[in-house]
DNA sequence: GCGGTGACTATCCGTTTGCATAGGGGGATG
DNA sequence: CATCCCCCTATGCAAACGGATAGTCACCGC
């Protein structure tokens, strides 16, 4: 029996679509509750020849947990969720998710999407990539902040930043600042490696 | 009965291609020879149910062309590649491509890629995600060293990485300058962007 | 044994970030 | 006009980073 791991915060939705997945499609489906529990139950109860995860979930910290799961399993990495933006769809799938799961999917859906992912294949709805042009997500940067931003993801430092823009290499701390705020960011690191989950450049 | 359209500058690919799609598939195959012969059949002989695009073609431009097909058409557009590359297929999907096809692909797959993709879903082989690694660059970090560049890439600072690994921030530091040369980035923020670009972890 | 390599520690130094406080100008909106 | 917001600048300071140099220790293959 094929074995799943589901993480998921949210009670009510893991354990629906667990017992789905158990019932309908015979799967062996594991689950967890936030992102580091499913690392530790990855660890404990593997391998597992699907996992999927919960967009935002505790510990999850956008797509990098994508990318921690995958490394640590090697087994396929699906993303679910359940406000979902067709830019996250894709990003999901360009940062190696074998999957993008919207919670609006019919369940029966659901089942054969999982066997798709089994066989080795990509799922996704297309109405996840049609409709992606605008991609508002909570996140409003000012122009001037999104220009900052981008020169942080080429690992410019301020001061380069500062004559590119032409501006001072202060202003460009401020904008650091904010933008870092706005994203939740600890740092510019981690504002460069948000910026570019969330689509925002 | 359901139209595709087929545009490959090769001709043996094309017509074999599209025969096997009528004859398996019994779908109503029409080709294009170059993406602006494309881009007129499409016009004239629309609508069309699923667009396929040879990647290295007259007039394709690498990835302009799908945007300005599907923005034509409005329907499914996929991308067919001979020389394919998991960063191209990345590249495609992002641009909102509905597949990748990958020249090497089993006939009997390719019709059931069809299938899906006009099913309203998208089609990519996982191995195009998977082996990712895109180890034309040749990089081969330390284990040690990706633990380092995991911890840059969660926004971390240096004593957090060196209280998480259990080592010194010393130590943490030599790591991210070692890990920086290897990658040829900048600074560890430029480091981050490369190594999650380059699936390292 | 010897050389090579990975991992680690140490000290020192200049540069860069990050953050706070304190403003000025311009454009939009009520 | 008053009031936002965005953009810009300035000063100052603590923390973090980046780099150089100089080692120790353990493991592995020849």
């Amino acid at each position: 029996m094929q074995k799943l791991l589901l993480a998921d915060d949210h009670e009510l939705v893991r354990e629906t679509i667990a017992d789905f997945l158990r019932l309908q499609g015979g799967f062996d489906v594991v689950t967890a509750q936030s992102f580091d529990e499913a690392i530790s139950v990855a660890r404990a109860k593997g391998p597992f020849e699907l996992v999927m995860l919960d967009y935002s979930m505790p510990g999850m910290d956008a797509l990098s947990g994508l990318a921690r799961m995958r490394a640590q399993t090697g087994c396929p990495v699906a993303i679910l969720s359940g406000t979902a933006t067709p830019d996250v769809a894709r990003r999901a799938l360009s940062s190696g998710a074998s999957g993008f799961l919207p919670k609006t999917l019919a369940p029966q859906s659901l089942v054969s999407a999982v066997r798709h992912m089994l066989s080795g294949e990509v799922y996704m709805p297309l109405e996840f990539l049609n409709n992606g042009e605008t991609n508002e997500t909570d996140v409003n940067l000012t122009p001037r902040e999104r220009d900052v931003l981008l020169g942080i993801t080429e690992g410019k430092s301020n001061k380069e930043i500062a004559r590119d823009l032409d501006i001072q290499e202060v202003t460009v701390k401020l904008h650091v600042k904010t933008l870092s705020r706005k994203l939740g960011a600890r740092n510019r690191t981690h504002a460069a490696m948000l910026g570019r989950d969330l689509g925002l450049m």
